[in-house]
DNA sequence: TCGACCATGAAACATTTGTTGCACGATTTA
DNA sequence: TAAATCGTGCAACAAATGTTTCATGGTCGA
């Protein structure tokens, strides 16, 4: 006989169902089947689209050992609370000190990112692209370990936008740059904790300006994510390793010159292979071996 | 004034922080934070735990165009209601565009990239590490798209490594350096279909010289895998999108550092304690807010 | 058949919620 | 400098929330 986890909420509210009143029951169903709402709408609400009393739900919590509905929806509300923290914090303390230590780091390491990557939410991708797609010229800032991610940035947009996307500060101090800002462009910013003061800047410049600002990054609450028209989030702190994780933003910066790819139809389609003809008539690489 | 895309609240928020009062921007910056919080607790709870008055929050709704804090809160939770089933009829008014060509090219991309990850081998990168740590001195070339993968590598051997850790090319043209290789250093190149003249060309000086050669390759068969102490496969073709993925390589890339850092032991955290201190003294990071 | 018991809905209750009016201080404008 | 405006905390307000009580209707056992 398995034993259902107590733990939760829900599986004490699944053990107590078959017992209660016939009410009681369907009243418990619906919390079962509909615990986001019973967690964010009021009682009243739930009673009115369960076509129960309100009442009803008081009882219903008194039954499995609340203390009232209250305390039953604040456990309900802290079970579906996001987690914050890597659960295999614990696992990797446990085998930290194995004979092969190292290769469980990485296997970790590999295994919390290639979960973290399909958490990063899609919509905003799209529509940043779609932002990148009406801009007249596109200006990309990272410094410090995201420099590299606005480098491949910078390389993959320019594959097929090559006289409109260009890195702050590489034509000269970063400030010079910062004056040329135009509605109409758009700026990206790549950044995570510790944030760097020049980000923050090219930031407060680019909302200054009036020029679409989008921020790739670990946090909503991140500096440079304030004011900005679309932020990327993806999570830098994921994996364990004494360096913070760049492949979500990595992840991030191709869905989004991909995506901006396709959005740009015929026309990106065709500059790309200007490009690539360009490339191959300079014999930048190794022809393929049959 | 330009207007954005409003499709989540909290992203209205965000642009319209800035131009708000200092108080309302302090409470704005707290439900941005704690967003699941807000859904869930109430008004006067988040007042205590933010330390400011309840009436801010009310004041913030209706600074970013709400008829008050219920009907943000509102919207708050239906942005977090877990998108698969649609429990409350209530739902339909939520104009949730259907599916989209463009959001399932992300997601697609994303799932697949996070599910290549864990199938990178790790020994490995343990064993490249290894010899890393023994290198006198690390060379790291990439070129096109890979030279981000190089600059994050670089920057992270460098946080412990400064002296012995250098990009081929930053001080002159390649050929000079392709000329200071010498046994005992370690020279990684980075690389994918297809393939750079550059790189092959350092991967044959590294071998000629017979210096440690680490590659970190799509393909057993690639050129500058020829003849490599170490070869460190990534899948860069297993996502869609017109351009390979870099995931992988970034990934290896950062367990690589993680694993080398490891084995520096002592020696290594202190070099990185000191580089943090220096970078704190030059004041280059944001400090954290409280 | 009667009485004890329980489930259930409606209404009254005290509490808590979100809101708004007011006063005070800081900042800006004339 | 004076007046006006704005930002902000406090306290009172009406509305809503969760809870409890009470009356009703049904079921089971004696």
């Amino acid at each position: 006989m398995v034993e259902p986890a107590k733990s939760s909420p829900l599986s004490e509210l699944r053990i107590a169902l078959p017992s209660l009143p016939m009410r009681l029951q369907e009243v418990g169903r619906f919390v079962a089947a509909n615990d986001y709402d019973a967690t964010t709408r009021s009682m009243r609400d739930l009673a009115a689209v369960a076509g129960a009393d309100p009442a009803a739900f008081t009882r219903l919590a008194k039954a499995i050992g609340y203390s009232g509905w209250d305390e039953l929806r604040a456990a309900l509300t802290e079970a579906r609370r996001p987690s914050e923290i890597a659960p295999f914090s614990v696992r990797a303390k446990s085998r930290r000190h194995g004979p092969n230590a190292d290769v469980t780091l990485v296997t970790d390491k590999l295994e919390a990112e290639g979960a973290g990557l399909p958490r990063i939410p899609a919509q905003p991708v799209v529509e940043a692209a779609r932002a990148l797609n009406d801009a007249k010229r596109i200006w990309i800032a990272g410094y410090r370990s995201c420099r590299s991610v606005a480098e491949l940035l910078n390389y993959e947009l320019r594959l097929f936008r090559p006289e409109q996307v260009q890195l702050v500060g590489v034509s000269g101090p970063d400030d010079l740059d910062l004056g040329a800002f135009r509605p109409g462009e758009a700026v990206i910013v790549i950044g995570f904790m510790p944030y760097t003061h020049a980000s923050v800047r090219v930031a407060q410049a680019a909302h200054r300006a009036g020029t679409m600002l989008i921020a790739i990054a670990d946090s909503l609450s991140a500096p440079m994510a304030e004011g900005a028209d679309h932020v990327l989030l993806f999570e830098a702190a994921s994996s364990p390793g004494f360096f913070p994780s760049l492949t979500g933003a990595i992840a991030i910066a191709q869905s989004l010159a991909a995506v901006t790819f396709s959005l740009g139809g015929k026309a990106a389609k065709k500059r790309l292979e200007n490009t690539e003809a360009r490339l191959a008539a300079a014999s930048i690489y190794v022809p393929e071996k049959g």
